[in-house]
DNA sequence: CAGGGAACGTA
DNA sequence: CGTACGTTCCCTGA
């Protein structure tokens, strides 16, 4: 994680042209996304001062100002009375705005200028040649072209292309790449190509093409003014007819470098802004995200104290460990425990162990060379609930520590699991970048010490001091994310969910699934030879052989050889998706068409199939790896391999399932799953009693609601329309627009339209609750789950249409997924904690997002369910009850309900 | 040989 | 122009 290092070295100017960023703001992001409660707009406020923070976050200047125009009339109205006539009246909606930017840029410190008579580009354009003469660079952020005649080496233009979040950098290659000439030529250039915005008419027929080839060959304006009788075509017949327009222009548009102003460039240093100030104006503003945003930049403008970590790390004597651990982690405060090795598939080897708390010595220990007695001290300590243990990613060590037959317990916090909290949308949590973002150290050893030890020497003492360092970084992240977790609401989240399933997560890894070794391999060879034929036969059917896994081809024989009509376009070409080819099929079809479908299908399974073959092991089970910090709404996922995606749709899928078979030593496998549990959620969190009722009545849901929109009784609800209303009823929670469900349900938008109307007439609660948890996350900048779970959306105050859209999308259904989630992860550790507490011998082997897979203990069939039903159902008090259903089997597929 | 895109499996 | 994932395959460009 690479930031940009600042150059304090060189001092670097910031200018900014207010008027105009604040216009573009303005025009950017719709005004009716941003007004206060008492109904000030602020879009162009918000605008302005996020280009404002993400340039001062990505630039890092040293000094800063920002130049404004003048209501007066400048020098330019009064050498040419037309100009800038004819631009449209500011918005009134506008113009309240502009104030409260000064407001803005007092809090932040920021000097801002404007002189009567001159417009903010001539302020501008004389500070960046003050700052050039200072020995200064010079960036200007500004939507007026007239700047690029300021670049050179020294001064940069910033300027904002689509909305306010993204910024061309114009320097003089960029310019010269864009208009054809050098930025000393660029007053020329517009002069004959005219600036509508300004009223300045160019030469009708000339366009920047013509007039860069003009400057070029006649080595500039004047060159071309004296050779004008010599362009010969339209062009120059219009030119020769404009050239007083061409001149006037050219005087109008060069900027005053000398402007009599108050500040010279080298006073404009950055100040500190006042924290409490900024605060007042943001809340009356009523602006969150900016706040945070700005904050973050802050910090990250502080020169970062990029130290390393100094760690005492001690050299044991064999058989030293357990009074040493007894000294220096046996107390109450968390000690930080790195690990070294291999883990993944249930397993796991341990290759180097450190400890280090926050404060004191440190130690390493190299598993391999303990001896019986340390062993065993160690043993003790890392099994003991009362020495509280802070790891990053402790899920994998856990693995690796039990297959020595080591257990850990007393995990107090999990550094990878808070960060994941924190940031829900990160990745990946590396300790190296969460030192240096929330500790601003480097992972790196800095004691003085460091070489004196004589652990065997070579690269041996560097590995020990590598993890030891690592220990430290982890006892120290953990206050701070403590913290950090603290400020957010989420420390009972991590302590009380999280972290305890961690356990529950490896013990299901552990376990692993068996698998019938006889049945994949039977499956596999039945599905390699459909294989075979169906792509004979799609080559037969086409005349020629081609590659049907390979997208680009099949479109070659679709769209270029048999000429189909062309699909919907992707970015390299036309989709030939199953959609899309099933409507091509329905309209010409084409034999290959079948064809491929049914590769694509029978393909598809046959490699699931070899992908799990070789993943068994020794004893015929396969050892997923769930992983907690990936999915943003709080969701766990699968991998290597991936088994919440086996699949079930299909009687051929289904069979794979059939390989999915119970254990030696246990009866049967049984699966457990909510009914409709997101929709349960919607019921409860946007509380629409017609909705509620619907969940209560007990009968088909679907039909139910199916039966109140077309005000028909349930029995004549036809399939038809319930699978109409199921749609509906799960698009909503993941923003379905009219035109999705037209799409879906191929009916026309208008008739896809008039269904959610009946369907809102209904449930209104829904659509209120849908509206107000977008509104809500744009205010705050993040929405939450039922047990507090964030998710943070920035891009819902995008001036992007397509990225805020996506993130509304995003916005309501992430409480209605992450609730879901966090929900089957209680009721996760419900089951576990159950199940020892009862004595059971059953245990939990899969969680697929609704659903658990258990490995049924001989005689405990009735036992399990009644403690599944208790569990999973009263994981959480929903207005709106758990439901849980369950079946059981020998196989996965039998075991289905 | 890494990385992106397309396609498709699940909830 | 419906959310959240992971895997496989092909293809491209260093």
């Amino acid at each position: 994680m690479a930031t940009k290092a600042p150059t304090p070295d060189k001092p670097r100017l910031l200018l900014l042209d207010g008027y105009s960023l604040a216009y573009r703001a303005f025009f950017a992001l719709p005004v009716e996304n941003f007004n206060t409660s008492d109904g000030q707009p602020t879009n162009a406020v918000f605008g302005f001062t996020s280009m404002l923070i993400n340039v001062l976050r990505d630039e890092q200047p040293t000094h800063v100002a920002v130049a404004f125009d003048r209501s007066e009339p400048t020098f330019r109205h009064q050498a040419y009375d037309e100009y800038k006539a004819g631009r449209a009246k500011t918005p009134d909606e506008f113009r309240s705005q502009v104030s409260l930017i000064h407001e803005v840029l007092d809090a932040l410190r920021i000097p801002h200028l404007s002189v009567a008579g001159f417009e903010a580009d001539d302020v501008i354009a004389t500070l960046s040649v003050q700052a050039t003469a200072a020995g200064m660079d010079t960036l200007i952020v500004t939507g007026d072209r007239d700047a690029f005649q300021l670049v050179d080496d020294r001064v940069t233009v910033l300027y904002p292309i689509r909305g306010v979040s993204e910024l061309a950098r114009m320097d003089p290659a960029a310019v010269e790449a864009k208009y054809g000439v050098p930025p000393a030529r660029y007053r020329e250039l517009a002069a004959l190509v005219g600036e509508s915005s300004d009223n300045l008419p160019g030469v009708p027929g000339v366009g920047p093409k013509t007039a860069a080839k003009w400057l070029a060959k006649y080595d500039g304006l004047d060159g071309l003014v004296a050779h004008v009788d010599e362009i010969k075509g339209k062009a120059g017949d219009s030119l020769r007819e404009h050239l007083a327009g061409v001149l006037r222009n050219q005087q109008l548009n060069k900027l005053d470098c000398d402007v009599d102003l108050e500040a010279a460039a080298p006073d404009l240093v950055m100040g500190q802004w006042d924290r409490d100030e900024i605060h007042t104006l943001f809340d009356a503003l009523q602006f969150r995200v900016l706040r945070e945003r700005l904050y973050a930049s802050v910090s990250a403008a502080e020169p970062e104290a990029e130290e390393g970590f100094d760690v005492d790390l001690h050299e044991l004597e064999p058989g030293a460990l357990g009074a040493w651990l007894e000294a220096n982690a046996g107390g109450a405060a968390r000690t930080g425990v790195a690990v070294t090795g291999t883990w993944g598939r249930g397993t796991g080897e341990i290759t180097g162990l450190a400890l280090a708390a926050t404060a004191g010595p440190a130690v390493f220990l190299d598993p391999a060379e303990l001896i019986a007695g340390d062993e065993n001290a160690l043993a003790a300590w890392l099994a003991d609930e009362t020495r509280p243990k802070a790891l990053h990613d402790a899920k994998g060590p856990i693995l690796a520590l039990a297959a020595r037959g080591l257990t850990l317990r007393g995990l107090a916090t999990d550094t990878a699991l808070a960060a994941y909290l924190a940031l829900p949308g990160q990745r990946t949590f590396d300790l190296g970048d969460l030192a240096l973002r929330y500790l601003h150290r480097e992972l790196r050893d800095e004691s003085a010490g460091s070489g004196q030890l004589t652990l065997d020497g070579s690269g041996e003492e560097e590995a020990a001091r590598d993890l030891a360092v690592r220990a430290r970084a982890v006892a120290e992240l953990a206050g701070v994310l403590d913290a950090d977790l603290d400020k957010r609401g989420a420390t009972r989240l991590l302590h009380d969910v999280e972290l305890p399933l961690v356990h529950v997560l490896a013990g299901m890894e552990r376990a692993g699934i068996a698998v019938d070794a006889g049945h994949l391999a039977g499956l596999s060879a039945s599905l390699g030879g459909q294989v075979k034929e169906v792509e004979q036969q799609a080559h037969d059917a086409v005349g020629r052989e081609f590659n049907l896994g390979s997208p680009k081809q099949v479109q070659q024989v679709l769209f270029d050889e048999l000429n189909l009509p062309k699909t919907k376009r992707t970015k390299t070409g036309y989709t030939t998706d199953s959609e899309a080819l099933t409507t091509l099929l329905a309209k010409d079809g084409h034999p290959v068409l079948e064809h491929i479908l049914r590769w694509r299908e029978v393909a598809k399974l046959k490699s699931i199939v070899d992908s799990l073959i070789p993943m068994a092991d020794d004893a015929g089970r396969i050892h997923t790896t769930f992983n907690q910090m990936i999915a943003a709404t709080g969701r766990l996922s699968s991998t290597d391999p991936n088994l919440q995606n086996i699949p079930i749709r299909t009687a051929e899928g289904r069979q794979i399932r059939e390989a999915f078979v119970v254990g030696d030593g246990y009866a049967e496998l049984l699966t457990a799953d909510y009914s409709q549990i997101e929709l349960r959620i919607m019921a409860h969190l946007s509380g629409d009693e017609a909705l509620l009722e619907a969940f209560s009545s007990g009968a088909d849901f679907h039909t139910i609601t199916a039966s109140r929109v077309f005000d028909l009784p349930p029995d004549q609800v036809d399939p038809e329309l319930r699978a109409r209303i199921k749609a509906m009823n799960y698009g909503l929670a993941y923003g379905l627009s009219a035109y999705g469900l037209s799409q879906q349900l191929r009916i026309t938008p208008d008739e896809a339209r008039g269904l959610m109307e009946e369907y809102f007439e209904q449930f209104g609660g829904v659509r209120d609750y849908l509206g107000k948890v977008v509104e809500e996350a744009r205010q705050t900048g993040y929405t939450e789950t039922i047990l507090g779970r964030r998710r943070y959306l920035p891009d819902l105050n995008s001036d992007n249409r397509q990225r805020r859209e996506m993130a509304e999308r995003m916005a309501l259904n992430a409480p209605i997924q992450g609730s879901a989630a966090d929900i089957v992860k209680v009721a996760s550790l419900n089951v576990d904690r159950a199940l020892r507490e009862g004595g059971l011998s059953s245990r939990m082997l899969l969680q697929v997002h609704d659903e658990l897979v258990l490995e049924v203990a001989d005689g405990e069939h009735e036992r399990l369910a009644e403690l599944l039903r208790t569990e999973m159902g009263g994981a959480y008090d929903l207005r709106a009850p758990l439901e849980v259903s369950m079946g059981t089997g020998r196989t996965w597929q039998d075991a289905a309900h």
